[in-house]
DNA sequence: GTGAAAGCGCTAACAG
DNA sequence: CTGTTAGCGCTTTCAC
């Protein structure tokens, strides 16, 4: 089945090819019989045009990037990427445009993944998860004018376009539940210092407690890294502290250290309250179920396609800052059904 | 920055465009002069070639699709498809080629991404995740004459490549395992019929049985569809059969089966012991630690592009078929340190 | 409305 | 070893 081309379909159609071109994208002046007719033949013949030589003349590749650096071990086991990606997945799918996905692990993959990305010709823009301190991946990629669209409020946001959720209101709200609930010594376990989710998630934090008089104890925050293991660990440091609640930077952490505390003997809710962040989807539901703050991470991906197609279409200009809303979902693990 | 081409750099290295074509390329028959002088020049300028004239030239894309079909839900939850996703974008990278990602959850994303994949020239090969009876998909692809490696066995095998575990001979072993600790009434949690991983799990927990001398009784057979809730309600199916052993075709069904036992009053593993499949890494352990089947999923990966790869530069030709080991990992929730 | 013609930037014979 | 010469299949002015 050799593959058809423009000029064999020009040809069966009694055309030129410029006209079955104009067909092809939906161009306006040709005539409705012509159409029509070109239409037909490209039915019946199964055709599709040849994605390299559309993309070399019309300086697009119709496909965009979605980058996600530094995230081996959590890329297994968080909920986060999949959902992430799939929303991602989908707006592509529905825009007509097709998904890169390049997983950077190592300085390595940095370096070999770059010159793909970072060159217009092979992608049309990127999506960036990200959010560290430092990460100049970040740099590298503006400065190369790429249209980027960063997932997660980056470090020095001037000139690049983000999607984020208000992390420091979202926190706040979380712990002032807790603070509502009365309990007295209430605990956070950070994400790692270097993120910018974690930042203005200890913000929230901090803002819930000084708000309502309290003093932040340093010997009440432990530091993670999203990882279950890490909320294990930092929960055992925290006991000495003997906090009757816990805020949690994520899910996964939060169930970490709820693990930590059944071991020790503690009750969940009734010796220690557990709140967490995220809201995704477990492959296996916690008992009790958690409550959390949830953040509509499978619409972050169709938003940021969304600008990204945008800033493609019409150029860089402002950049863009879409904030989106979180929801505090009261369950079980925050002890509220016995406190009120 | 506008954009270098071939012509520039050749201007500038005083030679003509093919010899930077080969440089570029790694050709053979240039002189070291020559190349390093052209190296130097592109080194500077910071040139890369324009991917999609590239492809025009040499048809070829470089670049692989991984095709997930009707996943929407279990792609978010289930830590088989980040693990395969990572193990393929590990390969991709190594071998510089992109990687495209096709998630399709509907009759209308299939319509719609057909056409984007099934034709040279936007994919140089497709690996498709699959292996349910009557996914037409694949017929499709193969009949695009594309080359295509089947992640999993296809329904129908003849003329397709693909890479699977022996998950008869798996799921044999760990049901031996559950008879030789002395289990009576050894129960299975399947996957859908529809899927051959499932079938073929299935079988081995017949043959097991069988040649034992047992008789397989299908009372104590519940069928699932992989998710932690059908895992649940089977065993909650299962529990009228007083099963004292499960063996579940995968470890979040396990764990929706563990809960089920436990919400019944019954203990793991004294009352009622489990053994899974996969031993992948999940967010939250479960307790006691799952006895399973450990496949390895991050591999398939690799070995798929591997293969791939070897199709697109040496043709289809023959299928080739994989088969990677799998061990069976003993943990506690089969009962195996109480039981000796 | 439609066609002719000039590229898009690169690869790959083919000469020399 | 190197340069010349055709394309790859499509888009897009520019005439008509």
């Amino acid at each position: 089945v050799a593959d058809l081309t423009l000029e064999d379909i020009a040809q069966k159609a009694g055309v030129s090819r410029s006209t079955v071109s104009r067909v092809v994208n939906g161009h306006q002046n040709v005539s409705d019989g012509v159409r029509k007719r070109v239409l037909e033949v490209i039915r019946s013949t199964g055709y599709h045009p040849n994605p390299a030589a559309r993309n070399l003349a019309s300086q697009r590749s119709w496909m965009i990037g979605l980058v996600i650096p530094r995230s081996v071990s959590v890329f297994f086991t968080d909920p986060y990427f999949p959902h992430l990606t799939q929303g991602v997945a989908q707006a592509c799918n529905q825009h007509d445009y097709t998904l890169g996905l390049f997983l950077i692990g190592t300085k390595e993959d940095e370096e070999k993944v770059f010159p793909r990305i970072s060159h217009r010709g092979s992608l049309d823009g990127i999506l960036l998860q990200t959010g560290q301190i430092g990460d100049h991946l970040i740099d590298r990629l503006i400065n190369s004018n790429m249209p980027v669209v960063i997932v997660g409020r980056p470090f020095h946001a001037d000139g690049v376009s983000y999607i984020d959720v208000n992390n420091t209101d979202a926190a706040c709200n979380a712990v002032s539940h807790l603070i509502r609930l009365g309990y007295q010594r209430i605990a956070m376990i950070t994400g790692p210092h270097n993120s910018t989710t974690s930042i203005d998630r200890e913000e929230g934090y901090h803002r819930a407690l000084t708000e309502r008089g309290r003093r932040v104890d340093e010997a009440l925050v432990a530091e993670g890294d999203f990882t279950e293991a890490s909320g294990y660990y930092a929960m055992r440091h925290l006991l000495a502290a003997k906090p009757d609640a816990v805020f949690a930077a994520s899910d996964i952490m939060a169930l970490g250290a709820m693990r930590a505390a059944r071991e020790a003997g503690l009750r969940v809710p009734q010796d220690v309250a557990f709140v967490g962040f995220d809201d995704l989807p477990l492959a296996n539901p916690p008992d009790p179920p958690l409550t959390t703050i949830r953040q509509p991470v499978y619409q972050f991906g169709g938003a940021a396609v969304e600008i990204l197609i945008d800033m493609i279409d019409n150029g860089i200009e402002p950049p863009r800052r879409v904030i989106m809303t979180t929801e505090l979902i009261v369950r079980e693990s925050c002890g509220a059904s016995l406190r009120r």
